[in-house]
DNA sequence: CGCCAGGGCCATA
DNA sequence: TATGGCCATGGC
C-alpha cells in the first residue's frame, strides 16, 4: 500500500480539516466517550443535553444510580454506563481532578490506569487520552478496523497492531492524529460502509475494493 | 418491521 | 486467544 502520509494527504485534501468531536469540556469529551459506545452520536448528544449544562465528576458522583441513568437513558445500555460514569469521575477525582495536572503524566501510565476502569476499553482509553487529554495516542474505531481492510496492513490487523502502525507511519501529532481518524470516519460515512460506493471516494484509486 | 450505531464485560473452551 | 451472548435507545 501507500505511505501512511500519503492517504493522509489525500483524505485531507479532499475533506479538509474535519472536527467532529464537539464538547464544551474536556469532562464532556470523557462522558462523551463512554456514551458513544457501540451507540450512535445523535442518541449522546440527547443524553449530554439531559445534563442541563451541569455536567462533571461531582455531579455524576453526587447523582443517584437511578437519577443518572434516567439522564443518560437515550444514549441506550443506560445500566452498565452510568457505572462507567461513575467509575471514570471517582478516577478524575481520586486524582485531583485536574486535567492539566493529570495530562502532564506519562501518556503510558494514563493509558493503563484508564484501561484499569470499569467500561474503559482500548477505544474509550485512546478517546480519552487523544481528545480529552490532548495526548499523541492514535484511536482505532469501527471505521478504522474497516478502512485498513481496504489497504491490508503486513502487520495484522487487531487492535493495538492497527494502533501502532498508524502512529509509526505518521508525524507524532496530537492534531494529525485527531484529524486523521475524523478522515477515516468521514470517508467510511460516505463510502465503504453499506454498499460500495467508489465513484467519489478519493481513494477509489488506491484502494483494493474489497467487500466490506 | 429489522437493522445497527464512533464497545466492553463476562463466561466458556 | 478467541468467540458468543448480553446490554438499550432512537433513526431509518
Amino acid at each position: 500500500m501507500q505511505k501512511l502520509e500519503t492517504i493522509y494527504e489525500i483524505l485531507l485534501a479532499h475533506y479538509g480539516d474535519l472536527e467532529w468531536w464537539p464538547a464544551e469540556t474536556a469532562f464532556e469529551v470523557i462522558v462523551g466517550a463512554i456514551l458513544t459506545q457501540n451507540t450512535a452520536w445523535t442518541n449522546v448528544e440527547k443524553a449530554i443535553a439531559r445534563f442541563g449544562g451541569d455536567l462533571s465528576a461531582e455531579r455524576i458522583l453526587a447523582l443517584s444510580p437511578e437519577e443518572l441513568q434516567e439522564i443518560i437513558r437515550p444514549a441506550g445500555f443506560f445500566r452498565q454506563k452510568s457505572q462507567y460514569l461513575k467509575a471514570v469521575s471517582e478516577w478524575l477525582l481520586s486524582l485531583g481532578g485536574d486535567m492539566d495536572m493529570l495530562s502532564s503524566r506519562p501518556l503510558p501510565q494514563i493509558r493503563a490506569e484508564l484501561l484499569g476502569i470499569r467500561g474503559v476499553g482500548n477505544e474509550t482509553a485512546d478517546s480519552i487520552l487523544l481528545y480529552a487529554f490532548q495526548l499523541p495516542s492514535f484511536v482505532v474505531d469501527a471505521y478504522t478496523m474497516r478502512f485498513f481492510r481496504r489497504f491490508p496492513i503486513p502487520a495484522g490487523e487487531t487492535y493495538m497492531e492497527v494502533k501502532a502502525f498508524c502512529e509509526a507511519g505518521l508525524p507524532r501529532d496530537v492534531e494529525i492524529y485527531q484529524h486523521f481518524h475524523a478522515l477515516i470516519v468521514q470517508n467510511g460515512k460516505e463510502h465503504c460502509r453499506k454498499q460500495m460506493s467508489c465513484p467519489g471516494c478519493p481513494l477509489a484509486e488506491l484502494c483494493l475494493k474489497t467487500a466490506l
